[in-house]
DNA sequence: TTCGTATTTCTAGTATAATCGAATTATGCG
DNA sequence: CGCATAATTCGATTATACTAGAAATACGAA
């Protein structure tokens, strides 16, 4: 487990935040999470989110660039797919800095944590 | 535990994906989380980060915005702190979006379940 | 090679963001 | 009040990002 960050690597999580930081991306992300490990083709991604084709390929070109997504060719067709060992970092990044490196948020207040506690925690109200 | 999220969730964390997408930002959150939860003045930010005054309170007004950073007044003195409920819903979300909603990143290649599971698991190298 | 489909790149307009010195506001003290 | 300190807001400049139609490229099939 890695308690601090390099001033390269803040750089690159800031880059991967930037890029996930606008909605029709994000929307880009989670649905290509939810067609993991397959993903999408372009003209699919396009159909499902009503985006235009030249728009969106900037949007893939800009969350590619920063490591979020991979793209192979199959024919005239383009996959694009999820990057989650990118995402895993960005995650294991954003608890480390959390709840390791300061211990601003105590582990067993996330769900990530709590759920892999067995039993799980009750709640208080309905 | 939630699945799915609704189009105003998806904005609002995209909204706080962007305002950590930039170095500046980023590097500000991380030393509030260090000085978590006292917090520090802004012009003690100011002299850590190198940052120009009016630059510097554009940046925490832009994280304050999206929720990630409270502040509170003590004579001259702004107190900026890390919002960390807002953190940990990031958290969350990003982790329902990854290893739940979709099951594109299972919740054991996480650190921060693996972290949570005794015995920790080994390394395969050094 | 010619055609059709998939996707990107080009081009350009518009919008939003980053930066920072100077002026302003907020607060407390004597 | 008058002054000093802390921080913001103003004003202006520069840079970057978003969007999308049109043109170009990539590939496979006939």
């Amino acid at each position: 487990m890695r308690y601090t960050h390099s001033n390269a690597q803040v750089i690159r999580y800031a880059e991967m935040f930037r890029a996930m930081g606008a909605a029709p991306r994000l929307r880009i992300l989670r649905l290509l999470l939810t067609a993991h490990p397959r993903g999408l083709v372009a003209g699919a991604i396009q159909q499902k989110l009503g985006i235009p084709a030249s728009t969106l390929s900037h949007h893939l070109d800009t969350l590619r660039h920063v490591g979020l997504l991979r793209v192979r060719r199959e024919g005239t067709f383009l996959w694009y797919t999820a990057n989650t060992d990118s995402l895993q970092q960005l995650m294991n990044f954003l608890y480390a800095e959390c709840c390791t490196r300061s211990q601003a948020i105590a582990p067993d207040r996330c769900v990530l944590v709590r759920q892999a506690l067995a039993p799980p925690i009750r709640k208080e109200k309905s």
